[in-house]
DNA sequence: TGCGCTTGCGAAATGCATTTCGATCCGCAA
DNA sequence: TTGCGGATCGAAATGCATTTCGCAAGCGCA
């Protein structure tokens, strides 16, 4: 493979010479310029990222690690995030940990190997002090995405939580709801916490009381979720209505209900949170409080962008975006009765 | 950041020998070895990526270029060749082309810099001399995925599309239909060649007569998947089923039947190629051809790793995989009549 | 014509890890 | 005691591109 040499040879110019052609392309004649520019084509040289990134402080790489790429979500997220990024000229490296921590962690070293620039983190769990140190070791930028990680003074990219589960549990009642169910995920992260808040204040400013046994974990997972969701249904007094809040959730929803042959909206509301592409082709047609995913991974990146070029510092920022709800037909009037219990 | 002289002098050792614990340990006395690695673990050292890829000749990294990380297919393929890469010890770049074949050179452009040691591709579009000889100029093994590319000889993996194709058409024939539609990708791609041939045969052996009128190019995307499935609804003689031959083109068949308020299986019946997470979640619980999604991205790797390793030789392999039919509800009986007409 | 400055270009140092090859030191045998 | 093989270790070259700094040529101006 041809080196920078080559080329110089070729060119019958110094190194420096084709250097200044690839990077401070002012500083080089015209024709000169082109004569380098023929002979980099004629050897179809293309220079070396780890040698450029020897000597450059910088790689032009940005690392992003998610939970689960499977998620719609998160595939959105790396479509806008590596759309936004290969703009500025940076290539990002995606790290996909499958909700597992060592996983993430041992991403992290490498990534730390790889000289990224900079680091997207959506992270997974909870903040050990060990991720703590390894992000500090990266010595870069870091914006955290959809879930903020509370005291180390990053900059963060999250939706507003504590609305969106306000608006989903004020649309059910708006359909005449009054027991609705809530699947959540663990309260230790700070999202489901600030659902659970909405929710709870949605039905406090309807004058409805908050009863806990309407609430579940079901960890953010399916399967969990289709438990839950059993559960809430063996009820002596079953929800009319139910708020998942997210995707992988919904699914898990809405399959317990049709597996007890129970229909979606005529005998249980549901709404969740993460708009899907097929969300309005199949039966129920899904309500859903829409995250803004490609906003969030643009805002993200750009201020992973200000901040290595020093427009922005100081201590971190949080920016909040707004969900947007989105009806369908998944929610309707509850069933006049209790809804017919198939078992 | 600590270099691995800090480490060196640290230690009280040569660079040389903390290069030997961390490549061919055997070399170095376990005790020695000890004092490095505490020496390495006290300054946080970690290897400069940039500068081991220059030295040794090859970077642990291997590129994936998709078309569309968004489509579960891909999303799922990422995923499967990220942890079998893992496993290897190499890293995998995902490039995502947005089906769009100027992203995907500049892609392959940007993999060159980077040095990549091996490439999984699942080509866009068709194979251009252009792409042709940027893959040459990588230099390095290359698998293709999904759509196998001719006369490259390159190792691929595919699916066996013919099977498929028969098996979606047998199955609705085996339910009694005798007019089905075909939602197909563009006929340039051997993917949708082969599906449309299974189908026919599939429609031959079953006596039954092929009707172009019944078959649409839909592009591989769901809006046109939705007009195509419109126009077929519009059809003087309907289908009274349907076969879309990927994940897409199923959500905007499915759609437009919702859309017009047909349902299914009672009015039409669907089968799709790609088995999704929800599809027993919603109705119609779709029945489907399913891909080995994820033994495909292993398998891909296992090829590419072979090459690398020199334990593969000679011309191009191609690994044909199996589908799965996946029954479920969307598949039934033909209505005996025509099927409500709305409009 | 001569002086000083701008511009364009090249030589060489630099960044970090790997690897070759020669040096050293050990124990063991003669 | 001397010599030798083997096990360990270290000095230095290497890979490739960037960048600093000095040099030279060309320009305008007096």
């Amino acid at each position: 493979m041809a080196t920078i040499r080559d080329v110089a040879r070729l060119a019958d110019v110094s190194v420096a010479t084709v250097s200044n052609v690839l990077n401070s392309a002012d500083r080089v004649s015209p024709e000169l310029s082109a004569r380098v520019r023929a002979a980099m084509e004629k050897l179809s040289y293309t220079p070396h990222a780890g040698a450029r990134s020897l000597r450059k402080r910088s790689s032009g790489l940005i690392g992003l690690v998610v939970g689960d790429i499977t998620n719609p979500f998160f595939s959105d997220l790396f479509e806008a995030v590596e759309d936004a990024a290969a703009a500025c000229g940076y290539l990002v490296l995606l790290c996909n940990s499958n909700e597992r921590s060592e996983r993430e962690e041992a991403h992290l070293r490498m990534l730390r190997t790889q000289r990224i620039d900079g680091l997207i983190l959506a992270p997974t769990g909870a903040v050990s002090m060990n991720r703590a140190s390894l992000l500090a070791q990266l010595e870069v930028p870091v914006v955290l995405v959809d879930r903020a990680m509370e005291g180390l003074g990053y900059d963060a990219v999250v939706l507003d939580n504590r609305c969106a589960g306000f608006e989903a549990t004020q649309h059910l009642i708006a359909c005449g709801h009054r027991r609705i169910g809530l699947v959540n995920g663990p309260e230790v992260f700070r999202t489901a916490a600030e659902r659970l808040a909405g929710y709870r204040e949605a039905l406090l400013a309807a004058g409805l009381s908050f009863d806990p046994a309407l609430v579940r974990d079901a960890g953010f997972r399916k399967q969990p979720a289709e438990q839950a969701m059993a559960e809430l249904m063996a009820l002596a007094e079953p929800p009319s209505a139910v708020f998942a809040t997210n995707n992988l959730m919904t699914i898990g929803v809405v399959k317990a209900l049709a597996d007890r042959g129970l229909s979606c909206p005529q005998d249980v509301s549901v709404i969740g949170i993460d708009d899907l592409p097929w969300a309005d082709a199949v039966s129920p047609r899904l309500s859903a409080i829409a995250q803004p995913v490609r906003a969030m991974g643009e805002a993200a990146l750009e201020l992973l962008i200000r901040r290595l070029a020093g427009t922005l510092n100081g201590p971190g920022t949080t920016t909040v975006m707004a969900p947007r709800l989105v009806i369908r037909r998944s929610c309707g009037a509850p069933a006049s009765g209790k809804p017919a219990h198939v078992d």
